[in-house]
DNA sequence: TTTCAATAATAGTAATACTATCATAAATAG
DNA sequence: CTATTTATGATAGTATTACTATTATTGAAA
């Protein structure tokens, strides 16, 4: 993938873009480690600072708060993710097969050649499955949704929704099956690792062979027998 | 249902067993009416002390702290759901049937005859739609599991994909599917009410069923089909 | 060389998440 | 029917969090 690439996002994330400045990618970079390492809760701007030798008002003059930067993190990843299944997807007529494929790349996507050097898609990886429903789950989620904060997720889940639809026009709930592909992708990772009694696949470092089977299974069940 | 009954719950989730005094009651009560309010980030303690006209001190002997009352309320909930289901498919004897039946109380246990005064089961349903996934996605997950605070929920899971099993033995991934089945009726309640594309079904006021009917459609197209 | 924008350094405030101590009221045991 | 235990209330205090404000410094652009 080439190096240099810009995501682009919502100017709403951000109060200056983290993408323009030196500090701003040491803020993003570490911020992934540092969520990633103490949990999202523990987390905060003080340590961040400490973190990258820098202060808690220079990491304020970025984000209004750390729920902004996980809002920033996670549409990096869709983003991201977006922009994987379109290029593996890429002249590939057979819905089904681009089906296959967007469900390998959702599972797996941060194997691929990483894209930036201060955006560790691997552990970003972790920070979704580990804090990504944090993101929608606040009193704010309307406010935020109504200026965009959340188009990102919600435009991948429509592309996955229209090559169902083009795989079964009368499926009646494309959208219902995209989401929840996107949404036992990350919780099945997760029960394999800490709750594996609410699952039946198996993940071993960085091994997320049974998911991708098991997502394809659901799928294509759902979309070929019905 | 019979009033009186008293959900047993692991004892490691709360200091002091709020089902046995006044104030604990109390502390249920109110816990589960603010956090609907103001969201489980705003809400603390000195706030529900305040409440309850006690103190936060006397808060504290009941509750190490407000993700273990986050806890105990999903325990309570969830326990409860399994209760009404052994209720709803008491001498059933064909698992499809049963299944019918589980989903539906998944769904709307909440519109049932409520069981206990000091716990509204419509406003307790809210919060599992809307806090319920917080209770695992922390830092502390595994030493919580290993001292059994979410057995309640793995308990349900493992009684739903027993059913599973028996509609079609072989079917490969029973628990993945009863606890996406969980997963999915509160998503898709909360996506249908805060973020719609995410979805394609619609609930109005307290009216799910078009939940009930995807969740019914993916399950026995699964189960039936393949 | 000035000047301007970004960052650092420092300080400060209100709220949060607790812990500790002591007084008092209510239940209960002897 | 006291004596004692137990639960709760009242109050205070600490460390941390989540910010905001002010001023100084530095490094790049005009």
């Amino acid at each position: 993938m080439a190096v240099g690439i810009k995501i682009s996002l919502n100017e709403k994330l951000f109060l200056r873009d983290p993408q323009e400045t030196a500090l701003g990618k040491k803020i993003i970079k570490h911020s992934i480690i540092l969520i990633d390492k103490i949990g999202f809760e523990a987390f905060n701007f003080k340590k961040l600072a400490r973190l990258i030798n820098s202060t808690e008002a220079s990491v304020y003059r970025y984000f209004e708060n750390k729920h902004m930067i996980l809002l920033y993190l996670l549409s990096w990843y869709w983003e991201w993710v977006s922009f994987s299944i379109d290029l593996n997807t890429m002249n590939i007529e057979d819905p089904k097969k681009r089906l296959n494929i967007i469900i390998r790349t959702l599972v797996s996507a941060s194997k691929e050649n990483p894209s930036i050097d201060y955006v560790n898609e691997s552990i970003l990886h972790r920070i979704v499955i580990a804090e990504g429903s944090k993101a929608y789950h606040t009193k704010e989620v309307d406010e935020e949704n109504t200026v965009g904060l959340f188009t990102n997720y919600k435009k991948l889940c429509e592309k996955v929704a229209c090559v169902i639809s083009e795989i079964k026009a009368d499926f009646p709930y494309p959208h219902t099956l995209a989401s929840n592909l996107f949404e036992m992708a990350n919780n099945h990772i997760y029960f394999a690792q800490h709750l594996p009694r609410l699952t039946d696949v198996h993940v071993t470092e960085g091994n997320f062979k049974e998911v991708e089977k098991m997502l394809q299974y659901f799928a294509f069940t759902l979309l070929e027998k019905s």
